[in-house]
DNA sequence: TCTCATTGTGTTATTGATACACAATGGATT
DNA sequence: AATCCATTGTGTATCAATAACACAATGAGA
């Protein structure tokens, strides 16, 4: 991997290793607190915030790039990643970052800058246990955080349609694989995992339906272990059969035409 | 719109106007004959075949590229296209036609050609009638013609891949989305419609229940008139409720969770 | 000890999917 | 002109999936 010595730097010589023209968006969630929740990064002096992003090396398969990126933000591997969409509107970079970085330090950006043209953004989604996350911003950012996806701020760009089209789409994967192993810890109850497929579908759902259904599937293991103290009646925990999970992500779970 | 006076004109000066480093392949699936078929266009002196391909106007949405070659190749407007999928490989292109190209005349090809990069594709597939279709080869082809699905010959580059990606899109999407407008002609029957059906599905359904799912979906209108001329007992013809049809067309059929 | 929100485990009703039956039609066959 | 028969139009029985709802068991907190 090539390493710059600033991110002056990076815009300077980037377009030497990186495609110019197009580069990838990632809406990464999490699950905690009952709230589903994108990780953002604060733009250095820009006060806003974006999606973590980044460019694909000339030589690197852009699920590579994707997978790089996110390891970068987020310290994992192994995560459920996924394109989605690529974003082509002309004007989408007219408040392009770089342009305002170099507008706000004051020096003259190189007409021909390799970041100053028209960028198409490819959409990748990813899944990731919010507890075993190591954020770390890139060197475009001063800061991250996780923010509730009922409540974003205003995003750089249109960073906020694409964590909308992203949602939708999680929404309907949702309906035909299986989606929770990424997003919680090994062990759970059935009622977080509700609470989890409540939260991506915004709504609420009956708790016994739901449990047959989701028993059906064939991919949870109920351990003999409940979880202890909680008010109430201490519910048993469940664990994905990572086999039978693995094999369903294939094949989906409906298969009548 | 640029002209360009021959191919190699538009190989050499293309960079100017268009992106670089990133394509739009169009498979354009029509019906006919009982059989699914998908354009294709003969390359010029490579005797391959290959997708419908171009690219994408500095300053042109990318979705509006993609209805641009397809109008250029079918004569169509107002087509169903849709976006499916980025191909990103970085070895996609080692067979890149261009490079053939160059190869085949003789001509050394300058050093930093647009065209002799790495190239990412986005593939839009699109469903048209196949009677309206007017089909006109592009500057590097020199025929086209239409394919049954199920007996491609080798394409170019990666394009089987993506014919099969489109396909399984396609499937999918039939599930959930009424399709059949942009496959049939205004008015048809329920067998044709049915057969539609199985020959993108690739299976035999039962007729009395197709009829009835198709029917509950609200999207048809039985005529009074029947298919005349035919064999057998003359089925009554439909056409689709063009309001009905686009309202389920954003809506989607299946809401449950 | 009692309270009560929550969990575990049902049952019933409704809807949708699948499988199959039979009469009506009308060109083709004789 | 009478008959044949592949195909269409319509209907019904069965099975599976979903939705709606009931009640006992649990266990921390009052």
């Amino acid at each position: 991997m090539i390493k710059f010595k600033s991110v002056q730097d990076f815009r300077l010589r980037g377009g030497k290793y990186f495609m110019s023209g197009i580069s990838i968006d990632c809406v990464i969630f999490g699950f905690h607190d009952g709230q589903l929740k994108v990780l953002l990064l604060k733009i250095a002096n820009l006060n806003g915030w974006g999606l973590p992003a980044g460019f694909i090396y000339k030589d690197e398969h852009i699920d590579a790039s994707a997978k790089r990126i996110l390891c970068e933000r987020t310290g994992l591997h192994d995560i459920f990643l996924q394109q989605f969409y690529v974003f082509g509107h002309p004007d989408r970079c007219d408040n392009n970052i770089t342009k305002i970085a170099f507008e706000n330090t004051g020096i003259k950006a190189p007409k021909d800058n390799w970041l100053l043209q028209r960028f198409l953004t490819i959409g990748y989604y990813a899944l990731v246990n919010y507890k075993a996350v190591n954020a770390t911003p890139d060197f475009f950012s001063e800061d991250f955080d996780w923010h509730d996806i009922h409540n974003l701020p205003m995003l750089a760009m249109d960073h906020n349609e694409i964590v909308q089209k992203a949602l939708l789409t999680l929404r309907t994967h949702l309906r035909y694989e299986p989606v929770g192993f990424n997003l919680l810890p090994d062990k759970f109850t059935m009622p977080e995992l509700q609470k989890l497929y409540e939260t991506i579908l915004d709504q609420s759902l009956d708790r016994r339906n739901f449990q047959r259904k989701m028993l059906s599937y064939g991919i949870l293991r109920r351990l003999k272990q409940r979880r202890e103290g909680v008010a109430h009646k201490a519910p048993y925990l469940y664990s994905f059969d990572l086999r039978k999970y693995h094999k369903a992500l294939e094949e989906g779970f409906q298969s009548a035409w």
